[in-house]
DNA sequence: ACCTGAACACCGTTCAAGT
DNA sequence: ACCTGAACACCGTTCAAGT
């Protein structure tokens, strides 16, 4: 638990435990960073706590990033990049085949909701505006709008392969998808799933059965 | 801009500006917490500052307010009364005649997205699960209900009227519509609008369309 | 080049004491 | 019944000074 096994930089130096110079600090501070909003959610990551917790001083961190912020960028800039490996892990194997544009669109849906679901703490650093820089962040940028092209892609697809309507705009139709995913994922960690009686433990089901069931209104349009 | 209009209860000894006793302090507090939102969102909210702001000390407010989450969750449950009172609105005149169940639906839809659009603060407020407390309030829950129970019943209407395929759930699709509008009221908020091509002074039409687009994919079911 | 120590101006919250 | 004043344990951030 508070072993810190992915930090490969600093192992060979791991023998001298207190060194002034810390070596690897930048990196170790954005997974401090990460694991106090794991357990206190992104507002209740303190700058200091962090820099207690890897033994600096309160104003080490200062000179890796000029503010809160630029750290919390940082987190947020691992939580992008995972959302693509896990969305491109969910597309994966399915390539061409008929149907496919169509499945291939549920999949993108599903890797989102799947990452949402299993890093929390990644989801609502990306989605807290206000605790991060989205604009200044070229890396952020990339990774987001790698799955947004994605999506515009498999509709069009779809669309020429006549499993969705033709009439329907396809940017309008994967941003629909997206405020959906989006909308479902928020509602899951903003707590709203209770009220719309789901069951604890049935939320991943239950979001995924909504956006199935998009994808077949979707695919409902075909025949008309 | 820095008078309070709505403070009624008070009028009536505002000739003594500086009492021991505020008389109104609770509701002005919610007022100032609210105007600190709006200025610096849900976060730059701070308890001292609210009170500076009254001319009260540090501690009063604690009178009031147990913590700081409890007048979050009072400015909140303030929020979520306008929410209703802005859907019913939006809902209005609208009762019976063919097609009505679903155009019902769609004005529910735009309701939402333009208190969304209009109270940003108080849609902020309202998701913003880590600063207050959605369990231990009463009003709160009735009030997000309310709009929930509205939603099913017009599907419901909308599928034994034929406007909508009776083979869907209503509740899933409520859920979906429900997913979407809180979707891109979110993403219009967190600022991710931009990346999806939506011009700034655009979203309301886009959210709007795309709320449309829903409906629309829903009535195309009928048919089938 | 990288970090410390001490300082500054803030927080939320408590509690005895005042009116 | 309602508010003050002073205190406590926190923040983020800066900056001269140390290694």
């Amino acid at each position: 638990m508070t072993k810190k096994p992915t930090s490969i930089a600093t192992d060979f130096i791991e023998s001298t435990p207190r060194r002034y110079h810390h070596g690897n600090l930048r990196q170790e501070l954005i997974e401090s960073a990460l694991a106090l909003a794991e357990e206190k959610g992104p507002e209740g990551v303190s700058v200091r706590e962090a820099a207690r917790r890897l033994g600096v001083s309160p104003a080490a961190p200062f000179r890796h990033f000029p503010n809160r912020r630029a750290l919390m960028t940082a987190v947020a800039e691992d939580a992008a990049l995972r959302l693509r490996i896990e969305v491109n892990k969910s597309v994966g194997g399915r390539t061409g085949g008929k149907g496919a544009a169509l499945e291939k669109l549920r999949s993108i849906g599903r890797g989102y909701l799947k990452w949402a679901i299993s890093y929390p703490s990644h989801f609502r650093i990306i989605s807290a505006r206000d605790q991060i820089d989205l604009e200044h962040s070229a890396a952020m940028h990339h990774n987001i709008s790698d799955v947004r092209a994605q999506t515009i892609q498999m509709l069009q697809d779809a669309q020429s392969k006549r499993q969705v309507s033709a009439r329907y705009n396809a940017e309008m139709l994967a941003l629909l998808a997206r405020a959906t995913v989006y909308g479902l994922a928020r509602m899951h960690l903003d707590g709203h799933l209770s009220q719309w009686n789901v069951a604890q433990g049935e939320e991943a089901k239950i979001m995924q059965s909504t956006l199935d069931l998009l994808v077949d209104l979707m695919a409902a349009t075909a025949s008309a």
